[in-house]
DNA sequence: TATGTTCGTGTACAAATTACACAAAGTTAA
DNA sequence: TTAACTTTGTGTAATTTGTACACGAACATA
């Protein structure tokens, strides 16, 4: 194993996104500090998954490979949603504590870029190793202690995934390779908050050309069964239309 | 004047956009280094505006700053448009050289976050204090020799224009406080590149219910006078949908 | 007064959006 | 084996939006 000089001034944070068919989760890690002599808890909170770049490495492959560590997983959707700098970022006792702790007292402003990272959920076997790292619903992380300004970014990466979502098939990303209608609908609904009509929603899929019946059917379930669909990225680039459709 | 140290590692780009009322323009950077001893050209080109951050600022400041020096506006529509930290970013023997001359030789990667900067082109006069800063036609970019990465991070910026522009009113940054119909059609033209039915455009903007008429028409113009308009952000905020609208 | 130029408008057809209710296909439990 | 339960999957009518297309009105100028 080589070891790398990393980047003092400079990190990678990935905001994970899982989706269990009922709603949509976030992986974050265990962060635990204990007093050496009494051990006495001093932190106990949650960060992003995130660490610093390598003097030899980029950016991207910074974000990579901490995912892949963190899951195992290679070839996950990745994007940059923004680039934080504040000279607040860390203003808490704790993560100075956490940074003293950490970082041997580099006490100089850290760049941080965000990276959002959708996960196909079923393909994922958390790798527990020296820390930590587990599944929580995005609608507990209001509720929830984060370190630095995870908790912000979190909230932009939210953000951005919505935004996305809107105008992007980039949802499929969460989904595994055969789904249901229907889960793509609740996938939809956990995404933006709100619900459709199944009808309608239905329909809309219809014109998507590029999410395709398969042969298959659910199996073992205890109601009327039903039929599996793909996402082709093929089709999609094939089809894909130009709008101005902001209006209003 | 206080003296700020630099961050040597991390700096700022602004792609900064500007409407004439025909074309879309960005502001370039002249680059010049001349041999001292015979005189000789070195380098001639053009650069985006950017430059490193201080230690005591922050990202937005930082880009703030650059553009105030550049133009003397503040207030200036800024947004991320990504952060680039590649290995080879800086690879040709030109810009190896120039940043011998500039950084007394600090050789290491630089992390630099875009931003897209949009500005009223009426109200801009352009501050030419030690370097050049001028306007040119996006469509020439393409054949001009731009330093370091800035031709790509030019066509990042370029890319996310177009396609924020689709979904949010932010064109309007580019227009003057008050402007004609056909004038926000050939801003939309121009910065799609394509070409829109008139009737139909207009039927779209009457919809825009924050494109509000003025009393005010042209005036000395050898032509039917056209009616003003203004962007009103309040009714646009207050009016707002949301759509899933991707589809295909 | 004629010419040149840009402004500003309407209609008919196609496509997409919305709101809304019920039978079909499986499992499970009695 | 039958009834109860659960989720799937479908259609129609009314409204809104998208698209293609041509001409008179208003001003300056010569």
């Amino acid at each position: 194993m080589i070891s790398h000089k990393i980047v003092p001034n400079i990190s990678v944070d990935c905001v994970v996104f899982g989706f269990d068919f009922h709603k949509l989760n976030v992986l974050l890690v265990e962060r635990e500090l204990k007093d050496e002599k009494n051990g006495e808890m001093l932190i106990s909170d949650h960060t992003l998954a995130g660490y610093h770049i390598f003097e030899d490495e980029d950016l991207d492959s910074a974000a990579a490979r901490i995912l892949k560590g963190l899951t195992g997983l290679d070839n996950i959707f990745l994007e940059q949603f923004g680039a934080f700098g504040q000279l607040d970022r860390v203003s808490s006792p704790k993560d100075k504590l956490w940074l003293e702790y950490i970082n041997q007292g580099f006490a100089e402003r850290i760049l941080t870029v965000g990276y959002l990272a959708l996960i196909d959920n079923t393909k994922v076997k958390l790798r527990l190793k020296d820390r930590n790292v587990s599944w929580f619903p995005v609608s507990d992380i209001e509720h929830m202690d984060l370190a630095f300004d995870h908790k912000f970014l979190f909230h932009k990466a939210l953000e951005a995934l919505q935004r996305k979502v809107k105008v992007e098939p980039i949802a499929f990303e969460l989904l595994p390779d055969y789904f249901t209608i229907s889960q793509l609908q609740k996938l939809y609904e956990s995404l933006l908050g709100k619900s459709f009509d199944k009808r309608n929603f239905r329909k809309k899929v219809a014109q998507m050309h590029y999410v395709i019946p398969l042969k298959k059917k659910q199996q073992g379930v205890a109601h009327k069964p039903a039929q599996y669909y793909l996402f082709s990225r093929e089709v999609y680039d094939k089809t894909r239309k130009g709008r101005i459709s902001f209006i209003i």
